[in-house]
RNA sequence: GGCGCCAUAGCCAAGCGGUAAGGCAGAAGUCUGCAAAACUUUUACGCCCCAGUUCAAAUCUGGGUGGCGCCUCCA
């Protein structure tokens, strides 16, 4: 498998340090608030990374944290007069709630850095000692140009970034470059820990890294998350962890492209986001996880009505092959007819069509062309009805398919009540006596209700929306 | 000022030197009592523009034009 290199800016064959397991990190959610689509970009694309190795039959141990201390936790706690912790556990709830939604599987682990303050104090007093950080008033800074190679991800000269001069000015700092590791409590309402600066809490960089260290060890495989992530955070992580542990942080960095509304970024600050609880009330997570996956991870995707509708429209193809094969499966009989044969060894060139698309890079469109040839194929094969074995091995692959970009996993509920096949009975007893004012009446009845009737020569196929 | 990305049909989107995948939307047809679903056919003599390299370029090089991003919390 290939996979784009932010540090070497080129595709490079993906070769794991170790055989045992794949180590991923990837940056998670501040949890103050829903996120946005934006937001889920990262978590859609590196879970089906995630799935991929799997499927390719890697084991992989990957980690999400929580940043649940931050300026803006804290903030929000006061705005909603409970405590920070109190905010964080709700979000995280929340997190996981959309995120289900969207299909993405839970990370092996997900730290919190709550729960991380020891490891967090131990690797900024580490940094002092070894005279890469110094103390100023209870606040801890890293020394940026002590760490040479600072820029390297970044591909940022420090000359130049200083001479760019829009760096926060801190007078306690000796340098505009250097940030800050630990932040000395302000006022006493604050959360903060004891450590040997006195009450504080750690710096948003310091986390990534000591978490990575703790969960991962000391170099893991891939760091991932969005591009906006590279300067400063990752640059960062990449100073404190490098300077700490003497060896390089990760191998691989992977970053995801922007969400964008016409054409602009999406962002907090800008005020024109979406989150996806709000999406969710007028498109299934798995609309949203498709059109996430709808174009390669790394170009910016722009968010529209328009391509909502799309998406939905292309992934209701997919469900309608699922559908149908489901439908075949419960009133077909028979084994593989010879004609049968030859559709399911053509199979293979899909699969195959399949996996080289994903081994470049994650190409997600092309995983999805391939899906989508697999399901003209099955079409053709059973537009005058099949066996019930070809059903079952069309299905089987579909699903093998699909189910590595987490898409048609999501089994509708098919469940009618009395009133509705009471419904479905008059009308095809209206139908046999062609009555059929009464008949379409009922299936408009049911439409309205989400409830579609498709008459097959299989019989009634019911579908709920 | 520094670093970087992008430009393919009405819309989205692959392709990365060998003569334009796939999806949505649209049109016609088959099937159906009618629908739905599915199937068949159909929609780029051309891939922002101009040069160049090559037997061959959407794909490489140079120069334009237009759009976006990072350098500041941000996925």
């Amino acid at each position: 498998m290939k996979v784009y290199n932010t540090l070497t800016r080129t595709k490079e064959e993906f070769i794991p340090l170790s055989n045992e397991e794949v180590k991923i990190y990837v940056c998670g959610p501040t949890v103050y608030n829903f996120f946005h689509i934006g937001n889920a970009r990262p978590f859609v694309v590196f879970d089906t990374l995630r799935r991929y190795m799997e499927y390719s039959g890697m084991k992989v141990n990957f980690v999400q944290n929580f940043t649940d201390v931050d300026d803006k936790i804290i903030n929000r706690a006061k705005e909603e007069g409970i405590s920070a912790a109190e905010v964080g556990d709700k979000y995280i709830k929340e997190y996981f709630d959309d995120v289900q939604a969207l299909n993405v599987r839970r990370a092996t682990v997900h730290p919190r850095v709550s729960e991380n303050i020891p490891q967090i104090i131990q690797f900024v007093s580490d940094l002092i000692e070894k005279g890469f950080a110094y103390e100023v008033d209870g606040d801890v800074y890293f020394s940026t140009r002590k760490f040479q190679g600072y820029g390297k991800l970044s591909k940022q000269d420090v000359d130049e970034l200083e001479a760019g001069a829009r760096i926060m000015i801190e007078e306690k700092k000796q340098d505009p470059l250097d940030f800050a590791l630990w932040k000395a409590r302000k006022e006493p309402s604050e959360v903060a820990w004891e450590s040997p600066w006195g009450m504080g809490r750690p710096g948003w960089h310091i986390e990534c890294s000591a978490m990575s260290k703790r969960y991962l060890g000391e170099t893991i495989d891939i760091h991932a998350g969005g591009v906006d992530l590279t300067f400063p955070h990752h640059e960062n992580e990449i100073a404190q962890s490098e300077a700490h542990n003497g060896k390089p942080f990760a191998k691989y960095w992977m970053h995801n492209g922007y969400i964008t509304i016409d054409n602009q970024k999406m962002s907090k600050s800008l005020g024109n986001f979406f989150t996806v609880r709000d999406i969710r009330k007028e498109y299934s997570g798995e609309v949203i996880r498709y059109f996430l996956l709808s174009g390669q991870y790394r170009s910016p995707i722009n968010f529209s009505k328009e391509l909502m509708e799309q998406a939905k429209n292309s992934l209701g193809r997919m469900e309608n092959a699922k559908a149908n094969l489901e439908h075949l499966i419960a009133n077909e009989e028979g084994n593989l007819t010879d004609e049968e044969k030859i559709y399911v060894a053509g199979f293979d060139k899909h699969v195959e069509d399949f996996k080289k698309a994903m081994d470049d890079d994650l190409n997600t469109a092309d995983g999805i062309t391939a899906v989508f040839e697999l399901i003209n194929d099955i079409n053709n094969a059973t537009k005058n009805g099949c066996s019930k074995e070809f059903a079952e091995k069309a299905l089987a692959q579909l699903l093998e398919l699909a189910n590595v970009l987490g898409l048609l996993e999501q089994s509708k509920d098919d469940s009618i009540d009395d009133e509705v096949q009471k419904l479905i009975d008059e009308r095809q007893e209206a139908r046999k006596n062609k009555d059929f004012a009464r008949a379409d009446e009922i299936r408009d009845i049911l439409k309205a209700k989400g409830i579609t009737l498709k008459d097959t020569p299989q019989g009634i196929q019911i579908i709920k929306e």
